[in-house]
DNA sequence: GGCCCGGTGATTGTATGCGATCTTGAGGCT
DNA sequence: AGCCTCAAGATCGCATACAATCACCGGGCC
């Protein structure tokens, strides 16, 4: 038990991830204090965190509510999330190092086993999915991100990488878009184990957009091109 | 005087952008009170949105202090510059009224007075060019990235361009250099006016770029290639 | 003489109390 | 009936007090 404030905050943070709290639903912070078991000082400090985070915004003298995103907002951020990602896959490509490359094989093999678990047991696999594959998923973008080597970097990815979690979009995932996705990360690996920035950039460029059509369905407008 | 807040935070940033602390300084809570005349409360808020903005870093148990970045790292700042507001332009000239573009010709005339008045009168030209260039410079980009209508570009945006600005460089600028990026912004009316997104994305990015090279002189290294 | 260790001062982290501001509801006026 | 006004309750913002932690320094031990 660290610091309070971090402990607040990422109670707050998880709750709101795992739909604890409806979108637009208001945090006030005396119930977060019960909630969290400390004092309103640093409730207050992992709220404003989250609100620079954007998962929640705060207007003055009327509190923080965690944030609610439209459509179109939902298909700028994944076209900046592609930017960010791929900026990041282009520099990781250079300063990547084998073991984290290890790592990366052995993430992709980890979300190839739970996508083949899921498809194989149709019905329950949706939730299966979701436990095995978003972590192994999250870090595998992690570890990129880490390799790029660059705090400001991180920082922006921050703001839009978290915020796509809050809908939990996964199940509408379909298979195929599963399997590219898949295809996707061994694509990533062999960018960097030949160093190319430009290869490894586009294929998460890819990978990103990929996504965002999976999840805002009816064409997500403008996409970023090269 | 709205909150004491925003007081304490816009008075260390000021403080920090006009280099009375030095890079690297320890900035104490109590020592910061005394100069805001508020609270220690508001002091850490305004410490920690700094901290997110980049400019201060801080050390749990251990305070603050001025952010001090390298050689290399002020090439990446640029670089992630490039990128982010290469996109705030081409989402802006989309998206842009024509009011703001009126706005952009009169700060771009306004910075044409102020240079050439700086070149006429040699010598103590670098201060006043500080004085009337760098405002307008600012509000025009702040117009661009206003009009691109994305709080989170406007936030990443925030991570990157205040840093390169502790250095004040604007003294290093060429008068080649200068008129470059005068150029640059007529040229950036013009894409705005055609609203052509690409045009004025691969204008911004050469703005960015060309103030790179004019401030870490020896070659940025790696650049955003297209 | 150098290194480890404990005490002391300073500084940050946390809790709580008070004042300011906003929201909400009822009541009166148009 | 609808709108405005205003008062009560609730909640946030800020100040201050207390507790936890760390850095520094002097002394003892090896």
């Amino acid at each position: 038990m660290s610091t309070a404030s971090a402990r607040a905050y990422d109670l707050i943070r998880s709750l709101i991830l795992e739909g604890r709290f409806a979108p637009g639903e208001r945090l006030k912070e005396e119930e977060l204090t019960d909630l969290c078991g400390v004092s309103r000082t640093p409730v207050r400090e992992g709220l404003r965190r989250l609100a620079i985070e954007g998962l929640v915004v705060v207007t003055p003298h009327q509190g923080a509510q965690v944030a609610a995103i439209g459509e179109g907002e939902l298909a700028e951020i994944y076209a900046l999330r592609a930017m960010i990602e791929g900026h990041a896959a282009g520099r990781a490509a250079v300063l990547i190092g084998d073991d984290d490359i290890t790592k990366l094989k052995a993430l992709a093999s980890e979300m190839e086993v739970a996508v083949a678990a899921a498809s194989s047991d149709l019905g329950g696999g949706a939730a299966e999915l979701n436990a095995r594959f978003t972590p192994a998923n999250s870090e595998f973008h992690r570890i990129i991100l880490d390799a790029a080597m660059s705090p400001r970097l991180a920082a922006m990815a921050a703001l839009v990488v978290e915020i796509p979690l809050i809908l939990r979009t996964l199940a509408r995932y379909s298979d195929a878009e599963l399997m590219r996705s898949l295809q996707h990360h061994r694509e990533l690996i062999a960018a960097f184990e030949a160093r190319d920035e430009y290869w490894a950039r586009s294929v998460m460029r890819s990978h990103v957009l990929a996504a965002s059509h999976a999840v805002v369905r009816p064409g997500v407008g403008r996409v970023q091109p090269d």
